[in-house]
DNA sequence: GCAATAAATGAACAGTGTTTAGTATTGATC
DNA sequence: GATCAATACTAAACACTGTTCATTTATTGC
């Protein structure tokens, strides 16, 4: 039931943004007074949380879904590069949720907080694994937060609509992933 | 009147966060009545805008203001990631503000894309000057990307509280920028 | 002084998150 | 099977929101 909450309220936001998601609607959607989701949910917040957190577990389906573990280390991460930006433009609202900047202090919600940690955890090892193959040199962890960084950065430039033109985002940032990949020199 | 609804709007902002900030609350602290906020701006998403202008405004003259362009190429750059930094931590809820994913499509606000603008363009500017001198490769306006790309991609994960312990932020984009400055081959 | 215009207000509407009191409905025990 | 406690569920109400509109107050131009 939590659940169905949930996708109902992500429903809504697809379909009719943030200030559309009202108790009333959500409720009305499932079939229930609006004030028994205070039986799962202790408040709106809770729920928006929850929410997000099925977009983070359908995230890492995807990416997971898409990454191509066959063809060696740089076709392999340029895949998961890809496969974000594909989710980023495929599902502009999920990810616009996700990395909302008003949402409440992520530590107050574990679930949201494991989500997350999931797929950035997913992304760490697979880099892991070429770094103790040595066929990349560094920390794995930071490797992994400089990807996610430019990734992030990249989507929000182009939700401001603030790029260049006459670019896509892979011609962006598959050179930005390769300078990662081949520089020597990581660590100050 | 405009900047003064503004300015108060922010402040409560600052305070209190994006759902006390109401047409009645800011019109009280400005000392009017709130429905004459119609009279300056037509909805709530105008009056948000004008705020977010008058951010990124402070953030251009924050940042002006802290460069030191007279140290070399390196050191200039990176006192500008720094002030970047610096000023996101300064004032957290003015970044939060200004990068939010819920705004309205920019375009709807000239001012606001103007101001934001102007900051970016400030920043290709510098750029530009040390590849016209030679002294750096590349398109100044694909730098300028990375750069913002990579200090706005660090601020998120930041944000939300994803980065390793024990380094600081600077201690993670230098190294990120450095690689910037010094690879000589940009483009794929 | 007076009409015309602008500035400012108060009441009202539909909608919000949340609380509270109250009603069905279940499930276990006697 | 009847009784009772616990649970699921609802309706009414509260304080608040953005927005509209009719009305009043102030300020001009003559």
């Amino acid at each position: 039931m939590r659940q169905r909450l949930a996708d109902q309220a992500l429903a809504i936001y697809r379909e009719r943004g943030l200030p559309a998601v009202s108790f009333r609607r959500v409720a009305e959607a499932v079939g229930i007074s609006h004030t028994l989701i205070y039986r799962y949910f202790p408040d709106k917040d809770a729920l928006l949380a929850q929410a997000r957190a099925a977009c983070f577990r359908d995230f890492e389906v995807f990416v997971r879904a898409r990454e191509a573990d066959t063809a060696g280390m740089t076709a392999h991460i340029h895949s998961v590069a890809q496969a974000y930006i594909d989710f980023a433009q495929q599902y502009p609202a999920d990810y616009r949720l996700m990395f909302s900047t008003e949402q409440p202090p992520p530590d107050r919600y574990p679930r949201l907080l494991a989500a997350r940690q999931s797929l950035f955890e997913h992304t760490v090892a697979l880099i892991d694994r070429y770094v103790e193959r040595g066929e990349l040199r560094g920390d794995a962890r930071l490797i992994a937060h400089a990807l996610w960084i430019n990734l992030h950065g990249l989507m929000m430039l182009h939700g401001a609509q603030q790029l260049v033109h006459g670019m896509t985002l892979a011609q962006l940032i598959d050179p930005i992933i390769d300078r990662l990949l081949t520089s020597e020199e990581r660590e100050p």
